[in-house]
DNA sequence: GATTAGCACTCAACATAAGAGAGTGCTAAC
DNA sequence: GTTAGCACTCTCTTATGTTGAGTGCTAATC
């Protein structure tokens, strides 16, 4: 069987009320709803159709009919147009996520925040992995007699800091001649491969002389080094759901929050997904409990580098379109955020 | 009407009963449950009295009673026997608090974290206010020939950090001289007195002579300032509720979700609440959205002076006694271990 | 005089039935 | 190929018992 021309504007005309309503729509209704110039009995037939096809299904026989993933597929990927994000948001959205872009997790906060706002959905949004960020800066400053605060600075601009309580007293003038050193070894290393042992090890060797003040501070400064590394995951707009008609049921409420609680595998889900405008759909979604909802991401970059992400989580009936678009919009203005903070223009 | 030995038996085995079941319970599966030595038509009349009172209350004509919140102020007042903590629960508890002390805002996160994980209520944890901390620290350090980083270092050792991008170049030599310059004029002020514009007028003169780097670098140094006067509010198991009867109906499960969401608000009723282990049970609670459920909260202390606040929400439906029992357990704990952060030992 | 048994009454919760409404699939006519 | 007509299906709503736990009152009992 073939998907006519007048097959796709039924289902086109089906999606666009489903995702409106929320509701089966029946033949009868489509067809006083819609101008679609043929009979009731005629987009039964048709309708009776697309679902032999797999692009509609029937909650119970008697109910009208629903988009499947399928449909939603097809909609994505021919039928749905592009719709330009509105001047008016587009400035707003600027104004908000330009406000002060150096604190960068704080701006990809904001971003999520923004998207959850915008889209009545919930949005996330991951920091970058750091692994090929190179190392740029050690620093160790003295607070008081036994607390220094230990300082690392990468290129890409991420400073981390931690206060370390040493279990001596120290010298300052060694403090910074260990900063010094610390930085000179490591500086234009990759974060990654300076946890990697063999290359501490030939560096603890080089600083034997400041043994004693390297045993206290080490441990800690690799401890960092690692916390570096970790990305953030941002989650904004958990209650929204509570407006989805999807989720007036409290157990698939529960359900959808229990599944966004487990951060870790959050972040694993997108951390695993490509580059670009990325949208999956229901059962395309690998992991077990998405598989009832839809995923749209997208990714931004820092200093055109570094990948983060940037998306939403919502039932498979969704605004595909606007949300889409909106998200492109919000990921390419961070990538170009981003990039202006890094290089001189 | 006189709150007898006997009504004080009842109301106690009501609330035992209520706490533990979430039904409202009659005489006569109180009398079977029980061994209180009177039959069901005695407690009925009891009963009576109790409602009287106002200790109990009825949902409809032919159900059994319910404890109110004058109850529960009673049980905590005069009832409620102090549990103490589990010696492995205190273990327990010891170990994933005390990991690693430096790290403050990280610890007090991990506290609610984990008070929501024992608790099974929704748990929060306020970081203190940090007005009259005084600033030991001032340091620019220099990241690239535009981009410098501002470093702010407390005497109770809280740090912060923002990169700041500036409009021009600058010289290393009087990066440093600004720091030390900046150090030297603000080094154990109050930082609310930093804000306060006269003395930055002062300043300002004195370091005229570096007015092209002050003009880029000030209003940052300001903005840092003041971010670290907010507090930070964490909270915990939010999720949590959908296990708790009272939230079983959606509509409640929303509004407490929502108000839950509202941070700002909730870091005012925190803040606004004294010092020690502070409950409040359903109408006592001045927010009105919160006229249903029972706070309880305590505060900690950093070096024994700054005040921070740790608590958990639910149910006026709550084990006051093991609850009580494990925040004042954590608060304690908390005060003690940042003690030791800041003192030497 | 306090306690208790007995009894009529109440009300939420559950089950059952009936009817409406929106929908389908099929057949036969256009 | 399209459409009208019709029997059928299934959810949803509303009405109507029925049950059971509970109350409050009265009168008998300890």
């Amino acid at each position: 069987m073939e998907l006519t021309e007048r097959k796709l504007k039924i289902l086109q005309a089906i999606i666009d009320d489903f995702v409106f309503s929320a509701e089966p729509i029946g033949s009868r209704t489509l067809s006083k709803k819609y101008d679609l110039g043929i009979s009731p009995a005629t987009i039964r037939n048709e309708m009776a159709d697309l679902e032999e096809l797999g692009y509609l299904t029937h909650p119970h026989t008697s109910a009208g009919r629903v988009p499947s993933d399928k449909a939603y597929r097809m909609y994505v990927d021919n039928m749905m147009e592009r719709r330009p994000v509105p001047e008016a948001q587009q400035a707003a959205i600027r104004n908000r996520l330009n406000d002060n872009i150096y604190e960068l997790n704080k701006t990809i906060e904001r971003a999520a925040e923004l998207l959850s706002e915008i889209t009545n959905l919930t949005a996330f949004a991951l920091t970058p992995k750091e692994d090929t960020n190179r190392l740029k800066y050690i620093n160790l400053l003295p607070v008081d007699d036994r607390t220094v605060v230990l300082m690392i600075v990468t290129e890409s601009g991420k400073v981390s800091n931690t206060v370390l309580r040493l279990k001596t007293g120290y010298d300052t003038r060694k403090l910074e001649i260990l900063s010094k050193m610390l930085t000179y070894n490591y500086r234009g290393k990759e974060l990654s491969s300076i946890l990697e042992v063999d290359i501490i090890k030939s560096v603890e060797g080089d600083l034997e002389a400041m043994s004693h003040l390297m045993e206290n501070i080490m441990p800690e400064f690799l401890k960092t080094l690692e916390g570096m590394l970790d990305t953030e995951l941002y989650m904004e707009g958990l209650t929204n759901i509570f407006s989805i008609p999807e989720y007036n049921d409290l157990d698939k409420a529960k359900m959808f929050m229990r599944m966004l609680n487990k951060k870790e595998r959050i972040t694993k889900v997108l951390d695993e997904r490509g580059e670009g405008i990325l949208i999956t759909i229901g059962e395309e979604n690998s992991d077990e409990e998405m598989k009832d909802c839809s995923l749209v991401t997208a990714t931004y970059r820092i200093n055109g580098k570094l990948v983060g992400k940037l998306g939403v989580i919502g039932p498979t009936r969704m605004k595909y379109d606007s949300v889409t678009s909106i998200i492109e919009f919000m990921s390419d203005n961070l990538s170009t955020a981003f990039k202006l903070t890094e290089n001189s223009e």
